[in-house]
DNA sequence: CGCTGAGGCTACGAGGCATAGCTTTCTGGC
DNA sequence: GCCAGAAAGCTATGCCTCGTAGCCTCAGCG
């Protein structure tokens, strides 16, 4: 029996592939254990268990999102910046629904993920920075960016909108809906 | 063995009563059988498996947050009704965390929850019939008003919002901000 | 008083996670 | 170049889940 040559990374990358494939709820040992031609048992040498493999799934997620997310509001500010970040997060979860859906939405208080959903968190606060808001209400302002973000994004990742209108339409509407609700600038150039 | 007089009704109550106390993941045939005196397997009789149980807490749940939006909404009009149900909405989600997350967020595209799920969209409708949308922008505003709402209160029951900040005072600029999203009209005789 | 069917039951099989303990393979030091 | 030990596989096993099959018993009705 030749060594198959696992690691933690490469026992995650399988996870992934089949939450891409056949959806989260396929995510079984089983399944990892045939895609990366092992028996079920030998994946215990790389993860602690079905629960510590979500948990790796998570991380990865949210910090493949943080990045993404990044990149997209790199050298932008404000309403634009906003925008962006909200285009890329729909983004993020149309190309990958299923793996959105394996992201808890309370990443902080599981340690394994505290440390990469403080990333993706610290991310919203620099973005809304630009707004002078009070530490109260750039908190305020980033649970209503992720109220909105996560509202629609899961339920279009799921199917939840069942007529045929555009849905780029309503989100264009759901972004404009966020960015009226932060303060206009009294000294913002470009907008008299 | 006297029998335990089990219904489709009594097995679903049995099926709440253990979300609510334990949780979704909780919800096992094995469970609800402990739960109702009878052997997993006699439940057979009353539901056609796991899956069907689910439908039908599902159905359940639409219709009772329904019943109660609709007590709410009811005798308002325009942005007291809007504010009305969202806080219902959320209300809801708050008491029962569980029942919440049981409830799929395409209750449509299942036969067994067409009907509750069309008088639960119908509700959303009519109290954004008082802004006189045309048809497409009622849709759009619907989405809008489920997105903010089902957003927000899904992070909220599952413990997502992790800092000690009153949300209420979120959730209060978050209708603020669906509000806003909807049209004023010129002729309303309370807003001059 | 007996028949019938609904509503219980036990027994069992498939598939899931997880642990125990054995065997093989690779690697690092001599 | 070899050997020891750790790392990475394996099989076997146990328990829990859903679900099906087939039997038994009680209740109600003619």
């Amino acid at each position: 029996m030749p060594r198959a040559g696992l690691t933690t990374e490469t026992v995650v990358d399988a996870a992934l592939e089949i939450i891409d494939s056949e959806g989260l709820a396929a995510l079984t040992l089983a399944a990892v254990a045939a895609r990366t031609g092992v028996a079920a048992p030998s994946l215990y040498k790389h993860i602690g268990g079905l629960a510590d493999l979500r948990l790796l799934v998570a991380a990865r997620v949210i910090a493949e999102m943080t990045d993404r997310f990044t990149a997209a509001a790199i050298g932008r500010s404000q309403d634009d910046a906003v925008a962006a970040l909200m285009r890329e997060y729909r983004g993020y979860v149309v190309a990958h629904p299923a793996r959105y859906a394996a992201m808890p939405v309370d990443p902080l208080h599981h340690p394994a993920l505290a440390a990469t959903g403080t990333r993706l968190l610290n991310l919203l606060l620099a973005v809304l920075g630009g707004y002078g808001l009070s530490d109260d209400n750039a908190i305020h302002a980033v649970r209503r960016l992720r109220a909105v973000a996560h509202g629609f994004a899961s339920i279009e990742a799921e199917g939840g909108f069942g007529l045929q209108i555009d849905l780029d339409v309503t989100y264009d509407q759901v972004i404009q809906m966020v960015v009226a609700s932060l303060p206009r600038r009294a000294d913002s150039p470009d907008r008299p």
